[in-house]
DNA sequence: CAGTGGTCTAGACCACCTT
DNA sequence: AGGTGGTCTAGACCACTGA
């Protein structure tokens, strides 16, 4: 059973969606929630917090949490799959590979995708498509430690985050760096676009609890196809503008993984 | 003075910067912080879970929290506003305004940037440099509510965002829309770039604390200039993937707003 | 099994907003 | 001035991790 904060802000979430606070209007107080749900304040504070971290409430102190507007849920794992997604936006995902071998981290990889130099890795690039139609090409390395497990999957169907996940790896943090770039001219045969049209990138780095990196991807999405939304808000701010020739984040990690 | 809970995060957060607790190693028990610093463990996790929210640390329960990696410190005025921005980033910002005009929303404009048809606003235009290279062009409705006052400011230089910032206005939340276009012939010829290269679009409709949205603007970026970063994890997850042609949120707020 | 984090309680005082 | 959220305390029990 879930946490009983969890209950409530899903509760909480659920009357925001079904207009019974309607935008701009107030939430109860917390001692109004104390009282309906019968738990410590503190109980009703990790709740409503849930809820500001989502962007479903603001506040300033002293006065009422205001409806900002319904947050249509989308999960974690729904941002680091592309299968995931699509499932859950009613698309049929797909996927078709263009290479999957297993190799060490060379020099331009290192570079593109900020993984370690010389570490043993998956490379595995692939076109995917919605209901049929290719709208991004991926380029994926796994970390060595899940590397062959996935080489052993199913490519083509499926969701191999989901897979990972179920054999025990856990997702924790992504990174994510993106911009824009011109369609070269494999891509925009893959894609069916013109060469040099504009392509959304979406390059990502993605850890385990422990710190240990599980993946580096390169996803380069039909401009015409996926648009990304963030919000952030005063008190958690994931959003940061870089320079595109900024300094790549070190980020190499030592540290044991064993799936439970 | 700040609360005791931030002074012990941005302490703990300096440690890591510093590398007194280097990347992949754990930080001290919840237990051993409450000792060192004499409060209560409510204050320690409430320190702990800024780290974490900022991805500093990673965690799963029953093991100690695992550095992940220093992350620098940009705050929400920094991705708000462009010229706050380039100032942190050591660069000298300016602009160049091209349109500045109140009017009413007109149909395009509700469209392409989601303000509600026919309020009252001023349609900013203005090209951005950044040590005086054009790096993107910026198209900004302001609210009726502060829409006179920006009017009446110096619109090349300084930032506007800290001067309604100082004038009471507060911004608490954004809603990001990130995709990818090719640029027109203006746009071209106003970056410097070749018509058709890809531009890096960001879409963004900023909210007060009371859920008032005080401006919606639509910067274009020069693909080669900026880089867009985002960090999210299991708990707190503020990113999307939408279709492009997804419905856009519906975001009409009443409500009064009076600057303190 | 000991250590550690996750959840929850009950109560306190303060800072800020609204009226 | 009364309501509301922000911070902090002290203690409890449970779930998970690691040796």
């Amino acid at each position: 059973m879930s946490a009983r904060y969890q209950q409530i802000a899903a509760e909480l979430r659920l009357a925001v969606d079904r207009g019974e606070y309607p935008i701009g209007s107030a939430l109860p107080s917390e001692g109004e929630l104390v009282l309906r749900y019968g738990v410590a304040r503190g109980t009703v504070r990790q709740a409503v917090a849930m809820l500001e971290q989502d962007g479903v409430v603001a506040h300033r102190q002293g006065a009422r949490r205001i409806v900002v507007g319904p947050v249509p849920t989308q999960s974690f794992s729904e941002m680091q799959s592309f299968s995931m997604w699509a499932v859950s936006q009613g698309h049929v995902p797909s996927a078709r590979v263009l290479r999957a071998q297993i190799r060490r981290v060379a020099h331009a990889d290192a570079e593109r995708l900020g993984a370690p130099l010389g570490e043993e890795v998956l490379d595995l690039q692939r076109v995917r498509l919605l209901d049929g139609a290719p709208v991004m090409v991926e380029r994926t390395l796994y970390a060595g430690l899940v590397a062959r497990l996935v080489l052993a999957m199913d490519l083509t169907t499926g969701s191999i985050t989901e897979r990972l996940t179920e054999r025990g790896f856990v997702y924790a943090h992504a990174d994510h760096r993106i911009d824009a770039v011109s369609a070269g001219v494999a891509e925009a045969g893959l894609l069916g676009v013109r060469r040099g049209s504009a392509l959304l990138r979406q390059r990502r780095v993605t850890t385990s609890p422990t710190g240990v990196a599980l993946e580096w991807s390169d996803d380069r999405y039909r401009a015409d196809a996926v648009t990304i939304s963030v919000r952030n808000s005063m008190s958690a701010n994931t959003l940061a503008r870089l320079s595109a020739r900024g300094p790549a984040p070190a980020r190499t990690v030592q540290a044991a993984e064993r799936p439970r």
